[in-house]
DNA sequence: TCCAGCAATCGAAGCGATTCGACTCCCGGA
DNA sequence: TCCGGGAGTCGAATCGCTTCGATTGCTGGA
């Protein structure tokens, strides 16, 4: 099944059965409608190979996921399938690289013009493959927020006004010492992006507002986040407000605070920072900054579609935080 | 950077540099060593466009990832990194689909030779795609177990005989009434196997053995698993082994049975049907069948690329569970 | 000595699309 | 009437690789 035979099919030429697909010529409304409809009869779908070795365009893009621990699968997922979503709006296919494949990995693709453009997750402040991107024949796109951004192009949320916002949701609602119960010691010791523009944005704000704050990174495990809340009540008993930024330590964190015998949020006001999927999950309802994948992962696709048709977008794209309060936080208890 | 780049400056042909590069036909170790170093120096990287088109081989494979409700995302990523990983092992890429592109994405990236074979997981006992993946003119194989197996390719764990296996655990512990903490309804009631298998092992083993059995689906979230072990509590005071085919729900059941009053082992015993990674997240360590995603994936692949060298595999893989007694069950309460 | 047969290499013909001129009409203005 | 120019279509070159003979030079057996 090739282009030559939707062509005998239609009673035209190769070249015009590509031109009705493609839509780079104009043909007259009679013959496009006469070749779609022999596509249609034939089944055809251009050979994938074929084109890519014409048009030097493969419609593919790579996706390099993380797989380190630390991170949160489920949001993983929501970026990796609104990235497909949004490819295929695009007519581009994803292909999986994962974090291990590395910069080799990149190079490989991109140079077998396997792909059109690169989406990298996971950008850690001072990456190793972020030299690699600039020096790639191809387009790409972080999602999340190296040091330096020279030459590049990154989408995130913004975590620095996220941490930002909690801290003075809290400060707005009286309290005086708050805490920040963070990622798993290890996301910080590489200093991922995101990590480490929380925390800086919470202790500033914090800091600015008067309030002491003290930050306890936090594994994910029920038991570990257990033992670092009571650790908290424990060495910081005058903590009254805590912003978690750590999706799978909410639950387990709600109800050690109950198990202490702090009522949230009568006693302790409790503010998250993750997808929003959380606060069905949880009780009370969390208030909490939402994390857009979905939005997140879109706006990737495009920035590289752009890219890809020769717009130079900017380099940074922050997404303001919209902190949506709900029934875990409240005045400091007097 | 072409083929005819590289065989110039190794001072051969490019039909050379090919064979060399693919073993094909035999070279003089002189050759190969000095085409070598030449695609070493020059960086090449074959185009794989050009490469599929020739070859009619696009050395990627298409794997279709369920984006349901009612699925646990961690396990799946555990599948899918698998799959890369393994694929990269025999040379391949991997294209990402999702369940929503359905019957005409795997008809898609098929039909325009964009991959060699597809890798379908979440199959329900009676998928719609299969008759796609039947009459698709490249192989593909099923990570999961539908009705009817006949032309196919599948491989997953034995999940009939998982549930045998925990149910005649209990059965051996001398217990009476054992209850099987399910999926949501909403796997079962679009009939995926591995569920439907589960419970047909559990309750078969369980009559044989004598033992009074009931089942109760449960969603994920931490409050309905414990309103779900509340009321298995209060309609079934006498169970005394509990089977958890729901990876979510181990942790709350415990601490729902903990709030009861059950102590696990001594009360109540409580088994898990899940990945591994679930015993490090549990308070007692749990008895366990284990869920060999790493494993299930790894075969997959090798059952694909078996079908791609033309060797026709058995239709069904299934691998026999593994039970693992820890600390969450013990002998009936007498 | 001759030739069969193998190892090593080359040249050229595809693979199935895209795309760049070139060509043919046909229309409107001079 | 003639000509310029746009719309619509076609033919042929091209993309970079694989692969199928064909060729060459040896080696070893008859």
């Amino acid at each position: 099944m090739r282009i030559s035979d939707v062509a005998r099919h239609a009673g035209v030429s190769p070249s015009t059965v590509s031109y009705v697909l493609s839509g780079k010529r104009s043909i007259s409304p009679a013959t496009r409608e006469r070749v779609l409809a022999s596509v249609a009869a034939l089944g055809y779908q251009p050979h994938a190979g074929a084109r890519a070795l014409a048009s030097s365009r493969s419609n593919v893009i790579a996706l390099m996921l993380p797989l380190r621990q630390g991170i949160h699968v489920p949001v993983l997922m929501q970026f990796a399938t609104s990235v497909v979503t949004s490819a295929r709006g695009h007519e581009h296919d994803v292909l999986l690289l994962t974090q291990a494949e590395g910069e080799d990995g990149l190079r490989r693709v991109v140079d077998s013009s396997m792909v059109d453009g690169v989406i990298v997750m996971d950008v850690q402040m001072d990456d190793p493959r972020i030299s690699t991107l600039r020096s790639l024949s191809h387009p790409s796109v972080l999602i999340g927020l190296p040091a330096d951004t020279t030459g590049l192009t990154c989408v995130d949320l913004d975590f620095d006004a996220a941490g930002q916002a909690c801290a003075e949701h809290l400060a707005d609602l009286g309290h005086r010492e708050v805490a920040l119960i963070g990622q798993p010691p290890s996301v910080y010791e590489r200093r991922t992006g995101f990590a480490e523009r929380t925390l800086t944005g919470f202790e500033r704000a914090a800091r600015e507002r008067g309030m002491r704050s003290v930050v306890l990174p936090c594994d994910a495990q029920p038991a570990a986040v257990t033992a670092t809340t009571n650790r908290l009540f424990r060495e910081n008993p005058n903590v009254t407000g805590v912003v978690v930024h750590n999706e799978p330590a909410v639950t387990p964190l709600l109800e050690a605070a109950v198990a202490a015998g702090r009522r949230v949020p009568t006693d302790l006001s409790v503010v998250g920072i993750g997808t929003d999927e959380l606060v069905t999950d949880t009780q009370p309802p969390l208030t909490m900054v939402s994390l857009p994948a979905e939005e997140l992962g879109g706006r990737a696709v495009s920035l590289l579609m752009d890219k890809l048709d020769d717009n130079e977008p900017r380099e940074v794209t922050l997404l303001p935080p919209r902190l949506t309060v709900r029934s875990s936080s409240a005045a400091r208890p007097s």
